[in-house]
RNA sequence: GGUUCCGUGGCCGAGUGGCUAGGCAGAGGUCUGCAAAACCUUUUACAGCAGUUCGAAUCUGCUCGGAACCUCCA
């Protein structure tokens, strides 16, 4: 088999994947800011690294997968005006910061457990992490990259990019911006005056009076900066250099940037060696986000609650979606294509079902070398597809490819003999492992619907009476009928008949 | 303005020099009491211009168009 090889944005190449400790890969993905509900563009990341855990420990290594959340910090974003009003009501009438959190938290695992993502090994909160982000600061000031002003605490970038352009580590390094050229282009914005330099970054905020999340530290009380829970988490749970660092292009800058800084100062390494970021979904050709007022939540996507869709689409649509393209390209959302991928993964979830029920009736030896030879091929290129940086999109080809086949056979188009026994089985085990393992594809029948199942074969046994005594009336009518309630009637090549429900 | 990237057939999307993915939609056919599904066949491509090459969607240059980041953001 291939070896893995992944796209390194610090280096802008497919390189192969050697882990620091033979065995063992650590994984760090920044993880949602949980003061608002989670929507279509978070979808996106967190599908494609799961995909990076799922194939690291197939491939036998050990994952320590660590998400953080992110609880603290951001908050006098979110609508200032609000938070004033709220506090100056009673303790029980006041938005509490924790609360919201928690909702948001709470909405986010259900909407990762609906996409059919593993939960990470360890999924650190920021808010639970203040000690040793302050730790990092003070470790930070004392070798003199970071400076103290009324109770803030500044990340000195230019003292920074003078020493380590030295070792080759410039800041910058990660996104390619030359921080000369960016001194001359930054634009003027609000509360630069306590800075030295337009391009430092805080690590501490002194905290005004009305913000509500606080804690005490050896510079007063305030709030940490929006980069240092990540250096702080990644160090504490995977050490000072560990394997892959991943998250959305858009934290590229400054976010991963200005971890790489506080964490070389403070463990003498660029904190990764390899970096994976996954591209954006757009809409309209625009990137689905806050600030461009064109998101749709995962719970209106899922129900269909939202002007902009024409219905609702189950999590495995979505996920199908994601995994069509690769995770460096953007994806465009419409609903025609989420309609495409809902036909396209049903008729694959179809398929499957059918793989499911052949039993491996050929011989040794197959009659059809041709197919048979060109199922292992298929087979086998889809290791190959997945160790070239996570193409699943590719792996999903091969599997459509299959599909004819599997189909073929189960409706004997195809001799039940064409291909050996031995390619039946692998067929099947493949496919269970790549849909189900790996791709983490998995359509919910529900193992209550035992009673439905009966019921429906009841409708199935008056239907094939009726059809034997010619009665189409009758037969036409149960078929019709139960169409009307989403339940399809299909007549089998041999008298039998199937169901599929939407 | 700077950094990074993209422009593929009706739609979505693979594809880094020759072997022209795949899905959805469209057309024709097989099967069927009729359907549906399935199966078979099939049409429409590489933004434009110039260059490198025996040969380019793929490399180079220019033009046009679009995006992300530079500010919270997956």
């Amino acid at each position: 088999m291939s070896e893995l090889k992944v796209y390194n944005s610090l280096t802008r190449e497919k390189e192969v994947f050697t882990p620091i400790t033979p065995g063992h890969v650590g994984l760090y993905v920044c993880g949602p800011t949980v003061s608002g509900e989670s929507h279509l563009g978070h979808a996106r990341p967190y599908v494609t690294f799961d995909i990076v855990f799922r194939w690291l420990m197939h491939l036998g290594y050990k994952v320590r997968y660590v998400r953080n959340i992110t609880d603290a910090g951001h908050f006098e974003e979110e609508g200032r005006a609000a938070e004033d009003k709220i506090s100056k009501k009673a303790v029980l009438e006041k938005l509490e910061p924790m609360e919201l959190v928690q909702k948001y938290t709470n909405l986010y695992h259900w909407g990762m457990k609906q996409l059919n993502n593993l939960d990470p090994s360890i999924e650190p909160t920021a808010t639970g992490h203040i000690i040793e982000q302050i730790g990092m600061i003070e470790k930070i000031i004392a070798d003199g990259y970071a400076y103290v002003v009324n109770g803030s605490v500044y990340f000195d970038v230019e003292k920074y990019n003078k020493d380590y352009s030295k070792k080759g580590e410039p800041y910058g390094i990660l996104s390619g911006r030359v921080l000369d050229d960016m001194i001359a282009t930054t634009r003027e914005l609000d509360n630069q005056e306590e800075k030295r330099n337009t391009n430092d970054f805080a690590l501490w905020k002194n905290a005004p009076p009305e913000h509500i999340m606080r804690w005490h530290s050896p510079w007063g009380e305030g709030f940490p900066g929006w980069h240092i829970e990540c250096s702080a988490m990644s160090t504490k749970y995977l050490g000072g250099q560990f394997d892959i660092h991943g998250g959305g292009m858009d934290l590229l800058f400054p976010h991963h940037e200005c971890e790489i800084a506080q964490s070389n100062v403070c463990n003498g390494h660029i904190p990764a060696r390899y970096w994976i970021h996954n591209n954006m979904i757009t809409i309209n050709g625009r990137k689905m986000g806050k600030s461009y007022n064109n998101v749709i939540t995962l719970t209106q996507l899922f129900s269909g609650d939202n002007p902009v869709l024409q219905q609702a689409y189950h999590p495995m649509v979505i996920r199908f979606f994601i995994l069509q393209t690769h995770y460096r390209s953007t994806l465009d959302f419409s609903n025609e294509a989420l309609q495409a991928s809902e036909k396209g993964l049903k008729r694959l979830w179809e398929a499957y079902d059918n793989l499911k029920k052949l039993s491996p009736s050929g011989g040794n030896a197959a009659t059809n070398g041709e197919i048979d030879e060109r199922c292992i091929k298929l087979l086998g290129e889809m290791d190959d597809f997945m160790n070239d940086d996570f193409s699943t999109a590719k792996v999903l080809a091969n599997m459509f490819e299959l599909v004819p086949v599997i189909n073929g056979l189960k409706d004997k188009h195809i001799a039940a003999d064409a291909i050996s026994a031995s390619t039946i089985q692998l067929l099947q085990e493949k496919m269970k492992l790549y849909i189900e393992d790996i791709l983490g594809l998995n359509v919910q029948v529900g193992s209550d619907n035992n009673k439905l199942d009966g019921l429906i074969h009841v409708l199935i046994n008056m239907r094939k009476d009726a059809r034997a005594k010619k009665d189409y009336a009758t037969s036409d009518r149960i078929r019709n009928e139960l169409l009307t309630l989403g339940i399809q009637l299909k007549d089998e090549k041999d008298g039998n008949m199937s169901y599929t429900m939407n």
